[in-house]
DNA sequence: CGGAAGATCCTCT
DNA sequence: GAGGATCTTCCGG
């Protein structure tokens, strides 16, 4: 079972927080946001699916240094890095050391239902936000967000007591594809895909 | 400067 | 389960 000691549980995360908790190894902190309560604008819920990636990680956007579409994961711990995937959708991104961040795959839509629904045409619950690009149409995030830090608006975050996470291969890469580093609320009906 | 690959999703069979 | 949409990024030449 993860253990995260670093504040009391529920916490809405501030600067300290989020220095705190984000300033570890990815793969830790993949693992121990699940269940975090993300918010962006009033739109939201908890987080139930991560991927952990890393500079010295072939699949990672990092893997060659920094260039100007992944600048945003050499900032502080705690901001987020968004990019543009296979030209049409949008991932969203949380910065830990220089370099690493966790990709937010999928979380439980709670928060602004209705709202969710209209914007992915949608109204299966379990549709809106099982995967990382539903997930960013789901709560309208896009470039404008790149770089923002996680206490300020549109985001709010906040912690929760350690999840049972299951953990496998991540998903849609090629290079070191054989890492288990994604992270899931285990049984969750609001995942992007199940766990083997 | 060209081209291939890509942390995806939807539709159709 | 396969294939197409769609376009930015980055690397090689």
């Amino acid at each position: 079972m993860p253990e995260s000691p670093y504040f009391p549980h529920p916490t809405r995360l501030t600067d300290d927080h989020l220095k705190i908790f984000f300033e570890r190894d990815a793969v830790l902190v993949a693992r121990d946001l699940i269940g975090f309560d993300l918010n962006v604008a009033g739109c939201g819920g908890p987080i139930v699916e991560t991927e952990a990636y890393r500079p010295d990680d072939p699949a990672s956007h990092t893997f060659r240094g920094p260039t100007q579409r992944n600048r945003a994961m050499f900032g502080p711990p705690g901001s987020v890095y968004v990019y543009r995937s296979y030209g049409i959708h949008w991932c969203l991104n949380f910065v830990c050391l220089p370099g690493s961040a966790v990709l937010i795959r999928a979380l439980e839509p709670r928060l602004g239902l209705a709202t969710m629904q209209a914007r992915r045409n949608s109204i299966d619950p379990r549709q809106l936000c099982s995967g990382p690009g539903k997930l960013c149409a789901a709560l309208d995030i896009a470039i404008g967000l790149d770089g923002l830090l996680l206490d300020t608006p549109p985001f709010a975050l906040t912690s929760a007591e350690p999840a049972t996470t299951a953990t496998g291969p991540r998903i849609g890469i090629t290079k070191n594809a054989e890492m288990p580093w994604r992270f899931g609320l285990a049984g969750s009906p609001y995942l992007s895909r199940r766990f083997p």
